[in-house]
DNA sequence: GCAGTTAAGGTCAAAGAAAGTCAAAGTCAA
DNA sequence: TTGACTTTGACTTTCTTTGACCTTAACTGC
């Protein structure tokens, strides 16, 4: 049951078709991308930014001037690697945003399945540590989620 | 078999039908159903937090901002018994041992995969409640199972 | 070669559009 | 008449859309 799509899901959409026909490598022309959607050309800016940025896996270039253009690549990240990256990447404490960020960083990257996310989530969420005095919740948070990463991937 | 019903309930009714209808899975918009309902969009959440928690079975997304939404889907229902058993019999406080011990039973009944196991595991282990005072540890353990078991199964 | 023009893309912040939170006030049945 | 459940609404947070202005690269005539 699929109804609104806002442009911004609208352009991330062709985008994303552009990338699965080109098998991971699009170029594109902002000004033509956003003449075609009818909209001003920096909410192309936008959809990348907050849609193809590098943690959701994807590696983009662009050339200004004349016959520029921007490129948007999909890149096949390490799992090892990024889960280390992950893993100090958070110290000693994390706050509930973060962490959904993260996992779902880790999910969007291929590196966490959809039900591993679920659990971590859980796992993770403001509920399942209630019972944590609120100035121990985030160190708590931080070192649950590094322990499950650490003991599924390391 | 009452008609009367207040508000929440027939917002509660709609959204029911509209998941029957839709194989168990629907998207709205708190705005548009809380003025089909005449009621303030708040309502809207107060119905989902009371009737579609994950406790009764669905999982709630959303997003805010321009074309922002709320999906509800309903979750499988079947390893709920032995879950919702499982959840029960924990109470507020249980010692990494026992944990295990569950884990390892839910594990055996084929509800658990096993990557479901060993995150579960690493989740509610020693080394992960480390920074939780020990008076809490417990507590935060029995919080922590609870929380990945609701969300993952019911 | 340069300088100036034109053709891209980049940045940022304001305005707009949803949804979320929380607590006060209202209802209603036991 | 009290306690649980509902209803409201003021205020908050998050995401999107828009537009004015900035930077960079290629091209064109001297």
């Amino acid at each position: 049951m699929k109804v609104a799509a806002g442009i911004s899901d609208m352009i991330a959409g062709f985008i994303l078709e552009l990338l699965n026909q080109t098998g991971g490598s699009a170029e594109l022309q902002r000004a033509e991308l956003a003449n075609r959607f009818n909209c001003v050309p920096s909410q192309i800016n936008y959809v990348i930014s907050t849609r193809f940025s590098p943690e959701h896996g994807y590696v983009v270039e662009s050339r200004r001037g004349g016959s520029g253009y921007i490129r948007i690549t999909r890149v096949r990240t390490d799992p090892k690697r990024m889960v280390m990256h992950t893993v100090n990447s958070i110290g000693d404490t994390v706050d509930a945003r973060t962490a959904a960020a993260l996992i779902s960083n880790l999910t969007a990257a291929g590196i966490l399945e959809n039900r591993d996310a679920r659990l971590l989530l859980a796992a993770t969420g403001a509920q399942a540590l209630q019972p944590v005095p609120p100035e121990y919740r985030d160190a708590a948070r931080a070192s649950v989620f590094k322990q499950v990463l650490i003991h599924l991937f390391i």
